[in-house]
RNA sequence: CGGGGUGUAGUGUAUCGGUAACACGCUACGUUCGGGACGUAGAGACACUGGGUUCAAUUCCCAGCACCCCGACCA
């Protein structure tokens, strides 16, 4: 990609209506531009972002045997009276149409989905099933802030899971568990499994958190990794030595990026979803739910990864592997070409400063701010085949051919 | 939903009871080219909307709307 072709550039002031880093460097970078208080539109920096986390998801999921569906945002009122919710979800954005019709938009979706489970699941061979869909939710929020971390509109991974009984749920619900961690380490961050209130559902719920000092969670946490708990139930405090000796809890601002709730059978009774065991014998399905903030996941890596100059994406996530920088100098300007096709047919993905006469300093300025893990310079100073290099996490650079850098990235 | 604040070119700010200035960005030309360069010449604003006060309102007052902050809320 040539950045002189992207849509979008950077800014050099913060936006005045934001106040979270996470806003301010997002939309000075250009990667979203704010639609209405908690509604951000993505730029095609701020999408190609926002699919690489959401790939990194759905690859996790479709390992645990999910399979991707994509259920309506419009939705039925009628089903969202049965489970009570039309009137107990504080959060619920209702919309009535032209003919006076009333829907709800989907800020979850059992409501949709448990009526579909019931038309396929009439048997135990019929399960366990496991459903997921990245999609657009919405919450009518009653003050939205903080960026991407809080939104009235933001995308979502939510999974359910039908199982015959609630071991076979609770099951699951600890491989699902696995597959968190692992879809938190791929996108770089550290998620502290926390113990949370089951809401309406259950007894207990997990959640994922991720330490941050502008989150709006708390959680009382062992450094050495065997308790964590929301504060809103935690009955450890904050100092307590850690029983195993692991030194003392700590207690900590956090975002939640993801959770889990054993759902057991309340939805399917709501709807009726019932299934015929071996004896013949009607049965709930038991459930769970899987949700991660695809969004707000985007807001938080930022919130985590910056300095003082800009956005520092892990690598897995970042918009492209190399930000090429072109100095301009007099018969330099084939050797920024031919690097960039090197490096695009060794299947880097490439964001290529083409632009002319504009700064070296400006160049360098916009790399730092829109944060692609490794920057590459071409110029007289390197010269000819030859690149530098410099990691946006580190200082040094240093000079190398086209060859040996695509082999240190690929790696 | 309570309390507070703000609304002026694309962006960030200034100004003033007599219809608006600066910086960045943008256009053209020239000089530059390794950490946000410089010169010259330009374009760009019904000062959020609607009322009111006044000879005169972007400025003062009222209402609405939008946005921000604190709190409440967050299955």
């Amino acid at each position: 990609m040539q950045y002189s072709q992207l849509f979008g550039k950077t800014k050099r002031q913060d936006p005045k209506d934001e106040v979270s880093k996470n806003a301010k460097l997002l939309i000075r970078a250009g990667f979203v531009s704010k639609e209405v208080s908690g509604v951000y539109n993505f730029l095609p920096l701020g999408l190609r972002v926002l699919n690489k986390i959401a790939n990194t998801v759905r690859e996790e999921m479709n390992s645990v045997g999910g399979q991707e569906i994509l259920l309506s945002a419009l939705q039925n009122k009628v089903s969202w009276q049965k489970t009570g919710r039309w009137k107990s979800f504080d959060a619920l954005f209702k919309v009535k149409s032209q003919y006076d019709q009333e829907y709800a938009l989907g800020p979850t979706h059992e409501e949709v989905l448990v009526p579909i489970a019931r038309e396929y699941v009439q048997s135990y061979r019929d399960l366990p099933i496991s459903l997921y869909q990245i999609q657009t939710k919405f919450r009518d929020e009653p003050r939205a802030k903080s960026g991407l971390l809080r939104g009235r509109e933001f995308l979502m991974k939510d999974l359910y899971s039908f199982h015959a009984d609630e071991k076979d749920m609770l099951k699951y619900y600890e491989v699902m568990k696995g597959v968190y961690r692992k879809v938190f380490e791929r996108l770089g961050l550290e998620a502290i499994e926390t113990k949370a209130a089951g809401g309406t559902f259950s007894e207990f719920s997990h959640e994922y958190q991720v330490v941050c000092e502008n989150g709006e969670d708390e959680i009382i946490y062992c450094p050495g990794g065997d308790y964590s708990e929301n504060v809103e139930i935690a009955t450890a405090k904050d100092g307590q030595p850690c029983e195993l000796g692991h030194g003392p809890l700590k207690k900590v601002k956090t975002i939640e990026v993801g959770n889990i709730f054993p759902l057991k059978d309340k939805f399917s009774k709501a709807f009726g979803l019932t299934y015929k065991d071996k004896k013949g014998e009607d049965k709930f399905a038991q459930m769970g739910c899987y949700g991660i903030g695809i969004s707000r996941l985007m807001g938080a890596i930022v919130e985590v990864y910056n300095d003082d100059k800009g956005i520092i994406w892990p690598k897995t996530v970042s918009p492209f592997n190399v930000h090429l920088v072109h100095i301009e100098d007099p018969g330099t300007e084939p050797w920024a070409k031919d690097t960039y096709e090197k490096l695009t047919k060794a299947g880097i993905e490439v964001l290529w400063d083409n632009r002319e006469d504009v700064t070296a300093g400006e160049k360098f300025a916009d790399c730092d701010l829109i944060g692609i893990p490794a920057r590459l310079v071409v110029s007289g100073k390197t010269g000819k085949g030859k690149v530098e290099l410099k990691m946006r996490s580190e200082k040094q650079t240093r000079v190398g051919s086209v060859d040996n850098v695509i082999k240190s990235l690929s790696v």
